[in-house]
RNA sequence: GUCCCCAUCGUCUAGAGGCCCAGGACACCGCCCUUUCACGGCGGCAACGGGGGUUCGAAUCCCCCUGGGGACGCCA
C-alpha cells in the first residue's frame, strides 16, 4: 500500500511553529515510505480565511523545503462533492435536519453546564419529520448511541471513546456550507489518505470522523496525534510567548534547516543524536517514536542549533541567505567582499543571519559613528603611534592578504614595544566602529586597502580633534 | 464540571526490570586557549511528582493521589 499523508492548515493565520512541526512529521512519514505528501487548504470558514494567509502558508512551506506532491487543494472548490456525500448520508438515514436555533442550543448548553454535565446536543430533532417554518436547518450526523469507537494511534497507542459521549455533530451549517469534521472525512477519503498525522487537539474529533467514515462504508486511515507545543509557562504556544510564525524566524535570521532540526527533536529523538540532516530525518523518523507528552518550546536551543548550522553548513549556502539579509539592510553585496568570505570570517561569533548582516555592514559601507564605549577606551592619544604606524606600513604593503597583514601588525607591536592587542584593538575600532570583529588580519583583508586607510585617517582625526 | 490524554535535570530528551546512587544536549557557573568578540577544550550545578503494590530486584509493570495539557462551537 502506498503511503499518502497530508498537511491541512486553515488559512486563518500564518504558519506557526506547531503547524510546521506536524507538517514536517507528515512530510517525513511520506518521504520515508516513498509515499505522497498532499497539501490541503481548509478554507471553509469563509469569515476568517484569506488569500493572504494562503500565500503566507505556501511561502513558509517553500522556505522550509516541505515540498508537496499534490495540491494545494482548496476545500471551497469542493462544495459540490460535499453536498453529494451529504445527500447520500441523508438518504441512508445517517444524517438528519435539525431545526434548533442557536439560542435554543445555547440554552441547552448552559443548562447542562449548570448540572455539571458535558455540554452536548441531546438529539431532539432526530425524529422530527416536519420542517419548522422560518428556520433554515443544519444537517447533523446521526452518531451511534451505543458501543465504543477505538483506534490504535500511531503515536499514542490505543485510544477509545464511548459513543454515548459523542453527540450528533453538525455536517452542514444553516447556510448550507460544510463544517470541518465533515469536509475532513470526505477529503481524506477522496484523497485516499492512508496516514492522518495531526495535532493532538484533534483527538476528540477522531472518533466522530471515524463514525462518519464507517457510515460511508469507508476504510479507515491510520491516525497519529502529535502532542502540542507549549510555551515557557506550560500553556499552549501562542503569540504572547514570542515569535510563533515560521516566517518570523526567517526574518529573524534563522536557517530553515535549523528550524527543521529543532522541530524534529521536539518530542522525537533518536538516542542522543542532536543534529540531523534532512536525509537522516527521513531515514530515522518513525511516528511511533514520537513522545506522548507535550513539550515546551525552547528558543535558546533553537538559537544554538542555528549557530551550529551557520558554522557547519557550506558557506556558499549560508552566504546565499546572508545576501538576503544584507539586502534587507539596503546593502549591495557587490560593494565589498564576497559574502562567502564574510560568512567564513563571521560565523563563529554570530548566532543569526541578522546578527551576521549587522556585524558585517561595515565591510560594505562606512559606519556613522563609533560605538561610544569602544571609542572611549581605544581611540585615545595612546593609540596614535600604533594607528600612525599602521597607516604608513599598510600604505606600502605590497600584497594585501591575510598572512602579510598579520606580519605587519605583529611587527608594529614588536617595534613599538607593545602588545599585539594594543595595536589590533584601536585598529579594530577605527575600521569597524566597534570593539568586535573577526581577527584583524582577516578583517583588514576583507575590508580592502582603500577603506582601511581611509578609516585609520578618520580615527586619527577623531583623536586629534580631542573627541576623547 | 465531563471526556480524552500526559508525567525523568529549568528546558529538549536517553532509558522498553538488573548495564542507572540515571546518560546526552541547551541554558547557567568555573578554568584553559586568546589581538576583541567568539569558536574550541576541560570541569561543575541539576531530575526519575507522592503513596501503595508486583518482583530477589522498578525510572522502567499495576493501582490510587497529585500536577499538567487538550477537547466539549452553525472554528478548524
Amino acid at each position: 500500500m502506498t503511503h499518502r499523508t497530508r498537511f491541512a492548515p486553515s488559512p486563518t493565520g500564518h504558519l506557526h511553529i506547531g503547524g510546521a512541526r506536524t507538517a514536517l512529521f507528515s512530510w517525513l512519514h511520506a518521504r520515508k515510505h516513498g509515499g505522497t505528501f498532499i497539501l490541503r487548504i481548509e478554507d471553509t470558514d469563509l469569515e476568517r480565511s484569506s488569500v493572504e494567509y494562503v500565500n503566507a502558508i505556501l511561502e513558509a512551506m517553500t522556505w522550509l523545503g516541505l515540498e508537496y506532491d499534490e495540491g494545494p487543494i482548496y476545500q471551497t472548490k469542493r462544495f459540490n462533492r460535499y453536498e453529494e456525500v451529504l445527500n447520500r448520508l441523508l438518504a441512508e438515514g445517517h444524517a438528519y435536519r435539525c431545526y434548533c436555533t442557536k439560542e435554543e442550543l445555547e440554552k441547552l448548553r448552559s443548562q447542562q453546564m449548570a448540572r455539571k454535565e458535558k455540554p452536548r446536543y441531546d438529539g431532539r430533532c432526530r425524529h422530527r419529520t416536519e420542517p419548522r417554518p422560518g428556520v433554515s436547518p443544519v444537517v447533523r450526523f446521526r452518531n451511534p448511541t451505543e458501543g465504543e469507537v477505538a483506534w490504535d494511534d500511531l503515536v499514542r497507542g490505543r485510544i477509545s471513546f464511548q459513543n454515548a459521549e459523542l453527540d450528533d455533530l453538525i455536517l452542514t451549517r444553516s447556510d448550507g456550507t460544510p463544517t470541518y469534521n465533515f469536509t475532513v472525512v470526505v477529503d481524506d477519503l477522496d484523497m485516499r489518505i492512508t496516514h492522518v498525522i495531526r495535532g493532538d487537539d484533534h483527538v476528540n474529533n477522531t472518533p466522530r470522523q471515524i463514525n462518519i467514515l464507517k457510515a460511508l462504508g469507508a476504510e479507515l486511515p491510520q491516525y497519529g496525534h502529535v502532542p502540542m507545543i507549549l510555551g515557557a509557562d506550560g500553556t499552549r504556544l501562542s503569540k504572547r510567548h514570542g515569535a510563533v510564525s515560521v516566517m518570523q524566524y526567517r526574518d529573524d535570521g534563522y536557517l530553515p534547516e535549523a528550524l527543521l532540526n529543532y522541530l524534529v527533536r521536539l518530542g522525537w529523538s533518536h538516542g542522543d543524536q542532536e543534529i540531523f540532516t534532512i536525509d537522516e530525518m527521513i531515514e530515522l523518523f518513525d511516528a511511533k517514536d514520537i513522545n506522548r507528552s507535550p513539550s515546551i518550546f525552547n528558543p535558546d536551543k533553537l538559537l544554538w542549533l542555528n549557530h551550529h548550522y551557520l558554522m557547519h553548513s557550506d558557506p556558499i549556502h549560508v552566504a546565499h541567505h546572508l545576501r538576503w539579509h544584507l539586502g534587507r539592510l539596503d546593502i549591495d553585496p557587490t560593494d565589498g567582499p564576497d559574502p562567502v568570505d564574510v560568512v567564513i570570517a563571521q560565523r563563529e561569533r554570530c548566532k543569526t543571519l541578522v546578527a551576521m548582516a549587522q556585524a558585517s555592514a561595515f565591510f560594505y559601507r562606512d559606519f556613522d559613528e563609533y560605538d561610544p564605549k569602544a571609542a572611549q577606551k581605544n581611540l585615545t592619544a595612546a593609540a596614535l603611534p600604533a594607528l600612525g604606524e599602521s597607516a604608513q606600513r599598510l600604505t606600502i604593503l605590497p600584497l594585501w592578504e591575510k598572512e602579510a597583514l598579520h606580519r605587519v601588525l605583529s611587527s608594529i607591536a614588536e617595534d613599538l614595544g607593545i602588545k599585539l592587542g594594543s595595536v589590533a584593538q584601536p585598529l579594530r575600532v577605527a575600521v569597524a566602529g566597534t570593539a568586535v570583529s573577526p581577527p584583524m588580519d582577516v578583517t583588514l583583508s576583507l575590508l580592502g586597502r582603500e577603506r582601511t586607510l581611509n578609516r585609520i585617517q578618520r580615527a586619527i582625526r577623531y583623536i586629534e580633534a580631542g573627541k576623547n
